[in-house]
DNA sequence: AACTCGTGGAT
DNA sequence: TATCCAAGAGT
């Protein structure tokens, strides 16, 4: 459930379970993840984007054997202690793998509430504390209604309040829905740019990691300007992944996975 | 508050 | 083909 969550943060929730499955597997209790390097952590993420967060979950996970007996986590602020955890996670595990009435507010919720609350067809760029506040509102006060109310308006936006074409007709919401109310008016405001991708050191960090998770030993230096020929744009990005935390340099310009055992 | 951080399926 | 955008978090 913890996993699956941190996971599911920006990534299709299809695309995470075949990774989820192996990782379980692999590592079915904290401790267990924890015994490992964090490299194996970065390497098992496999191309699930966003490497930091298989950082966070194995330093959320050694936390958990320190400070919590080697479990997740019930409570809400302990959950939000945790490195790569924020409101959303903290909220989706409290509630729905303890029973805790907090108000999840994911991207799903944000939109579903924009449109049938305040009537327009987005949700602000980033959550406000006004969308927080809300959706606490709006949330039913009896737990059992709390719970269901939050997966089934997560559910909603999923499956039928889409982002790009909502499906109205079968909507079981559409004659209360503030938004339809208004005629479904498009979105007013800027549109939200684009983010860039050709060349931005997103791509370059994610082709260097690539060759690194892919390799059984350490990488040089030429294998490395194989994936990314910039020499400039390449030392950036390979500083960046060492300052974060997700490349390891060796001696002789070798470079592996933080922690991973080499032979 | 505005940026940054991966990846790939859907349209 | 190009754009959108995903059960966000950290700085």
């Amino acid at each position: 459930m913890f996993v699956s969550e941190v996971m599911a943060q920006q990534t299709p929730v299809a695309r995470v379970e075949p990774v989820w499955l192996t990782w379980m597997a692999r590592w079915p209790t904290p401790a267990a993840l924890a015994a490992d390097p964090p490299g194996e952590a970065v390497r098992a993420w496999g191309r699930l984007g966003y490497p930091r967060r298989a950082l966070r979950l194995h330093e959320a996970a050694r936390a958990m054997v320190q400070r919590h007996g080697g479990q997740v986590p019930t409570q809400h602020a302990d959950l939000l202690a945790l490195p790569g955890v924020g409101s959303y996670t903290a909220a989706a595990v409290a509630c729905f793998a303890h029973g805790i009435p907090l108000t999840v507010v994911d991207t799903n919720v944000r939109r579903v509430l924009a449109r049938a609350l305040t009537g327009t067809a987005l949700a602000a760029p980033a959550l406000t504390t006004a969308e927080t506040a809300l959706a606490t509102t709006a949330m039913p006060t009896d737990r059992e209604d709390a719970l269901l109310w939050n997966v089934a308006v997560m559910e909603l936006g999923a499956l039928v309040c889409t982002a790009r074409t909502p499906h109205c007709p079968a909507c079981p919401i559409r004659a209360t829905c503030a938004w339809q109310a208004a005629g479904a008016p498009p979105p007013s405001g800027p549109a939200r740019r684009g983010q860039a991708w050709d060349g931005t050191d997103r791509q370059a960090r994610g082709a260097l990691l690539q060759v690194l998770r892919d390799a059984t030993t350490p990488v040089t230096e030429p294998t490395l300007a194989a994936a990314w020929p910039d020499p400039a744009q390449r030392a950036r990005c390979l500083d960046g992944l060492i300052a974060d935390g997700l490349v390891e340099p060796l001696s002789k310009g070798r470079y592996r996975l933080p922690g991973t055992t080499t032979h």
